[in-house]
RNA sequence: GGCGCGUUCGUCUAGCGGCCUAGGACGCUGCCCUCUCAAGGCAGAGAUCACGGGUUCAAAUCCCGUACGCGCCA
C-alpha cells in the first residue's frame, strides 16, 4: 500500500473532474495519460471527485463522467466511495465531503501568518479591478487587506464582515516549476496573486483542495492541462508553508477545435459519450486520443492496449496544443473494426441495429451480412444502413434508378436472369459467378452490362458488396423477387 | 495589461548541432487489383522547419529579438 512507502515513494497518479458536466474530449485525454503512465510503471491510480463549485456539481455528471471514463475502459483502483480496504486512507475521494480537512490545515496557515482573511467584497474586487484596467496596470489583488492589523480584523469580524482567506505569496524571489514536459519554468513571486483558498461560505476553492489532497492522497504526479502551470508556482508555494514535499507536476498541451480554439462545445460532439453513440469503439478512442499530444520516435499509428501502456512515456509528450481532427479518428476506427472479429462486430452492432429500428429476425444471418461488408464500416452506426437491403424493401437510389435501371437493354437482362436463375442451383457464389458469366456470353453483353442491372435490382444501390456472394447470401427466392420486381418498375 | 506557454506538410507528428536534397501517419491525386463501393498494393503532390538577427566549419535543432496563437490572473 501506497500510505507505507517513504522517499522513492510508488507512482499514483490521479483523476480529478469537476461533476460540472459531462467528461470532454480534453479530459478524457488527461485521464488516460494519467492511467497510462500509472499502468506504465505498475502504480496506482485514483479518482476524485472535485466538487468544490457547490453550485453546478452534481451527482448526474458524477455518473457521467464514470461511465465515460468505464467506456474507454480506464480502471481505477481507489475512489471515488470504493476504498483500498476498510481501513481505507480516505474517508471521502469526494472534496465537499472533506471540508474539515481543509479547514485543518487553513487553521495552520492562519496560526503561521502564511494566510490571512479578505474582507473585501466582490463588487470591491470588480471595481479595483476595472479602476486598474484603466490606469493600464495588471488587475490582479493589490492586497488591501494582507496588512491588516489585528485591531483592524476585530473591528471586522465584530460588525460581521464576510470573509475569505488568501494565502499569502511571498514578497521576493521565484518559484521555479520543474515541469516533467516543459523543463524549468521560472515566475516571480511578487507577481503572483495571493490566490483565495476558502470562500466566503467556509468552502475550500479548487487550488487549495488539490495541493491538500495531493498531498494526503500522496500523488507522485499530477500530470494535468497546461491552463494550471499559471497556478502552479503558487501552489508549490502552498506545500512549501505546510511543510510538504511537492509533487513531480507534468503540464500537458491542450486540445483545440478545427477553427484553432480550445475545444469547446461550439465545436459540436465533445463529450465522450457522444462518441460511443456515433458507434466509435473505445479501444480506437484511447489509441486516437493517446496520439493528441504523444508520439513514439517512430511515429507508430496502431497500438494495442499493453503497448499502449508498455510505450508510453512523457517524453513523449508534446508541448504545442493539437488540434482534435476526426477524419484520422474516424480511419483509426475503421482500422479497429476491421480487425474486430465478426462474432463481437455483431454484439457491439446489435445496439445500433436496433436502433435504426431494423428488423433482422427471419433474414439472412447477421454473421454473413456483416461479414460481407465489414471492411468498409467507419463507424458501428453506419452497419444497419450498409446491410438493410437485405431486410427490407429494396429503395432505389434515384440515380442508380436513371443510369443503370433504366439504360438499353437492362429490362430484358433482368427478366432474362430471373428466367434463368428460378431452376438453378446450387445457388452460391462461385457457380452462380460462372453461371452468371456465360448468360453474358450467350447474349452477347459485356459483364457491366448486366452485372450492375442486378445489383441495382437486388439491393437498389450502384455501389455495394462482392456481388455473387451476396445473391447467395439474399436467396434464389428474394433475387428472383427482385429481379421481378425491378422489371416490372421499368413497364 | 502583466505573467507564462507555444510555433516542422491541410491535420497528428519524427527530429534534440553534421545521417535532413526534412521521415512517418491521416487526408488528397493518379495507377494497379476488380462485378460496383470499400479494403489492399504502388506512385505522387504537399513544409522557404513563423519571421529577423546572431553563435558555429556546420542550425529545424543553441542564444537573442519580433510577430502571431493560446492559457492564467478578473
Amino acid at each position: 500500500m501506497g500510505n507505507t512507502s517513504v522517499g522513492t515513494a510508488k507512482i499514483r497518479t490521479r483523476f480529478a473532474p469537476s461533476p460540472t458536466g459531462y467528461l470532454h474530449i480534453g479530459g478524457a485525454r488527461t485521464t488516460l495519460f494519467n492511467w497510462l503512465f500509472a499502468r506504465h510503471h505498475g502504480g496506482q491510480f485514483i479518482l476524485r471527485i472535485e466538487d468544490t463549485d457547490e453550485v453546478r456539481s452534481t451527482e448526474d455528471s458524477v455518473q457521467a463522467i464514470l461511465d465515460s471514463v468505464a467506456w474507454l475502459g480506464l480502471d481505477w483502483d481507489e475512489g471515488p466511495l470504493t476504498m483500498t480496504s476498510e481501513k481505507g486512507p480516505h474517508q471521502s475521494y469526494y472534496q465537499m465531503k472533506r471540508v474539515d480537512i481543509y479547514k485543518k490545515y487553513i487553521g495552520e496557515l492562519l496560526k503561521e501568518g502564511n494566510a490571512y482573511p479578505c474582507y473585501c467584497t466582490k463588487d470591491e474586487i470588480e471595481a479595483m479591478r476595472r479602476l486598474a484596467q484603466l490606469e493600464k496596470r495588471p488587475p490582479k489583488y493589490e492586497g488591501r487587506c494582507r496588512n491588516l492589523t489585528d485591531a483592524q480584523r476585530k473591528q471586522n469580524d465584530a460588525g460581521g464582515k464576510p470573509f475569505s482567506i488568501r494565502f499569502r505569496m511571498p514578497e521576493e524571489g521565484t518559484t521555479i516549476v520543474d515541469d516533467l514536459i516543459r523543463g524549468k519554468v521560472e515566475f516571480e513571486n511578487k507577481l503572483q496573486q495571493d490566490l483565495v483558498i476558502q470562500k466566503t461560505t467556509g468552502g475550500p476553492t479548487y487550488n487549495f483542495a488539490c495541493v491538500v489532497d495531493d498531498h494526503l492522497m500522496e500523488m507522485s504526479h499530477v500530470i494535468r492541462g497546461d491552463e494550471h502551470l499559471s497556478n502552479t508556482p503558487s501552489q508549490i508555494q502552498m506545500y512549501k508553508a505546510l511543510g510538504w514535499e511537492t509533487p513531480q507536476f507534468a503540464h500537458l498541451s491542450m486540445i483545440m477545435g478545427p477553427d484553432g480554439t480550445k475545444l469547446s462545445k461550439r465545436h459540436g460532439a465533445t463529450s465522450v459519450l457522444d462518441y460511443k453513440v456515433k458507434g466509435y469503439l473505445p479501444e480506437a478512442m484511447r489509441n486516437y486520443l493517446a496520439l493528441l499530444g504523444w508520439a513514439t520516435t517512430d511515429s507508430q499509428q496502431l497500438f494495442s492496449g499493453e503497448e499502449l501502456i508498455s510505450k508510453f512515456d512523457l517524453a513523449g509528450c508534446q508541448k504545442s496544443p493539437a488540434t482534435f481532427d476526426t477524419v484520422k479518428l474516424d480511419w483509426m476506427n475503421g482500422e479497429y473494426i476491421r480487425k474486430t472479429p465478426i462474432s463481437n462486430l455483431i454484439q457491439l452492432a446489435q445496439p445500433f441495429i436496433e436502433g435504426a429500428g431494423l428488423k433482422v429476425n427471419g433474414g439472412p444471418s447477421l454473421e454473413k451480412t456483416i461479414a460481407l461488408e465489414h471492411e468498409k464500416f467507419k463507424l458501428l452506426s453506419e452497419i444497419p444502413t450498409l446491410i438493410e437491403f437485405f431486410y427490407k424493401q429494396v429503395e432505389f437510389n434515384p440515380k442508380a434508378m436513371e443510369k443503370v435501371l433504366k439504360a438499353p437493354g437492362a429490362k430484358e437482362v433482368l427478366l432474362g436472369l430471373a428466367g434463368e436463375l428460378k431452376e438453378f442451383s446450387p445457388f452460391e457464389d462461385k457457380k452462380l459467378e460462372e453461371r452468371i458469366r456465360k448468360f453474358c456470353v450467350d447474349r452477347g453483353l459485356k459483364p457491366g452490362q448486366v452485372f450492375h442491372p442486378l445489383r441495382v435490382a437486388c439491393t437498389g444501390r450502384t455501389e455495394g458488396p462482392t456481388l455473387f456472394l451476396m445473391l447467395e447470401i439474399m436467396g434464389r427466392e428474394k433475387v428472383i423477387d427482385r429481379l421481378n420486381e425491378a422489371a416490372a418498375l421499368l413497364q
